[in-house]
DNA sequence: TCTGGGGTCCTAGGACCC
DNA sequence: TCTGGGGTCCTAGGACCC
């Protein structure tokens, strides 16, 4: 989806169509522009000087999304606010509402599963879809289909997305970046050479920052220098798995289905705090905000039907480095005083002197409630006593 | 200019078992 | 006399993605 929750405000927000707009913070509202509303107008009638902007804002945080006119100034996804207000700070500055985001991401995807049932999801705003045995999908080298679901999502929803069609995942995922936004974008087998190689390296799926900054030390900067690479000197360089998965995906290989279902392995809850705390002088304040994380993860949980039993925390330092702790239990649960205590003994496992600006629950090994292996961990699994010695090393502290 | 929240997967060492 | 081999689970950290 292009610009996914952008485009979505836009669409309750269209005075702003055409505007510099940035999604993020959270925190300041635009509250006050809909209390100041007349008797009976929408919020369609708010005047575009009523909306906050980017140089007002104080606060942490980072952009979400930001519209094309945004973008212009070099505005971004991921990007400090602060940052963002020095580059752009004429934008206007929306509150993230991921409920709605939500709600068109489950609209879109109904559209795509009514015509092509093979979908698999990756998120709020991307899928994969297999083509393959789906009507009239290999006409046009699937151009055709492309139009179609555009077409189809944008009456249902009124947003536009990329399609990206390609013999695969890896490709298919490049290709839907070619034509961005509102395009579609056909890859060949036979494209490798003039459409994937000259791209750089950062532009697989897969290879982030750190993968990217090592691979530009060994002068690599482009798939195509990647794949002059022997295959056993990128094993020797960036490990088996690494190396092999390196040298598959620079000559366009991926045979990676398309996978339409899948169970979660965790559940989570983190908040960053609006100032550093201290774990001594903000005592109080931490505790209260870690049984509220704790009570939103419970109820993640028994709103979705999953119980675990692998309790964890994490902080993260004003220095913004990370700790984490956890901790298997011997029974599954989705209870919030568990995950509490838990939790609590994980928290006495890990340094508490610098100062911290996130904190955050975690539940991991997940199964489904009511489950054999939920109801009867002990029947299933290997008997084990391997959370013991972690339990005495945390009621020594 | 300090840098969100919710995830997945991988690695690696140690415990423990057969 | 140093000390098999394989497997799983647990834990901590880190890379990466949307």
């Amino acid at each position: 989806m292009d610009a996914f929750y952008a485009s979505v405000e836009l669409l309750r927000y269209p005075q702003l169509k055409g505007k510099a707009v940035v999604i993020g913070g959270g925190r300041r509202r635009v509250d006050e522009a809909i209390r100041n509303l007349p008797e009976g107008g929408t919020l369609a009638d708010i005047p575009v000087e009523d909306f906050p902007l980017l140089k007002d804002y104080t606060g942490r945080g980072v952009i979400t999304t930001a519209t094309y006119p945004a973008r212009q100034f070099g505005v971004g996804s991921a990007m400090g606010l602060m940052k963002a207000a020095k580059l752009c700070p004429q934008a206007i500055i929306l509150p993230v509402d991921f409920d709605e985001y939500r709600r068109y991401s489950r609209a879109f995807k109904k559209i795509i599963l009514e015509v092509a049932p093979l979908m698999e999801d990756r998120g709020v705003d991307e899928v994969y879809i297999d083509f393959t045995d789906v009507p009239g999908g290999q006409r046009e080298g699937g151009r055709s289909l492309a139009r179609l679901l555009q077409k189809a999502i944008f009456d249902a929803t009124g947003l536009t997305c990329s399609i990206g069609v390609a013999p695969n995942k890896l490709i298919a995922k490049m290709a839907s970046e070619f034509n961005k936004p509102n395009g579609i974008s056909i890859v060949y087998e036979d494209d490798l050479e003039k459409l994937i190689w000259p791209l750089p390296c950062r532009k697989v799926n897969g290879i982030g920052p750190k993968a990217d900054e090592k691979l530009k030390r060994f002068g690599i900067e482009t798939v195509g220098q990647l794949a002059a690479r022997d295959r056993d000197w990128l094993i020797a360089n960036f490990g088996k798995a690494t190396g092999a998965w390196m040298h598959e995906v620079s000559w366009g290989r991926d045979d990676r289905p398309v996978v339409t279902e899948s169970e979660p392995v965790s559940m989570s809850r983190e908040t960053t705090f609006d100032r550093d705390l201290h774990a001594v002088r903000d005592r109080a304040e931490l505790g209260a905000i870690f049984t509220r994380l704790c009570e939103q993860l419970a109820a993640d949980l028994q709103r979705k039907g999953y119980v675990g039993k692998t309790i964890g925390i994490k902080l993260r330092y004003d220095d913004f480095r990370i700790a984490t702790r956890d901790q298997t239990i011997d029974r599954f649960t989705d209870d919030a005083k568990t995950i509490r205590q838990i939790g609590g003994l994980c928290l006495k496992r890990v340094p508490l002197e610098r100062p911290l600006r996130l904190l955050g629950v975690r539940v991991g090994t997940l199964a489904k409630a009511g489950s054999p292996e939920a109801l009867a961990p002990a029947a299933t699994g290997t008997h084990r006593a391997a959370a013991e010695p972690v339990a005495t090393t945390a009621s020594l502290f």
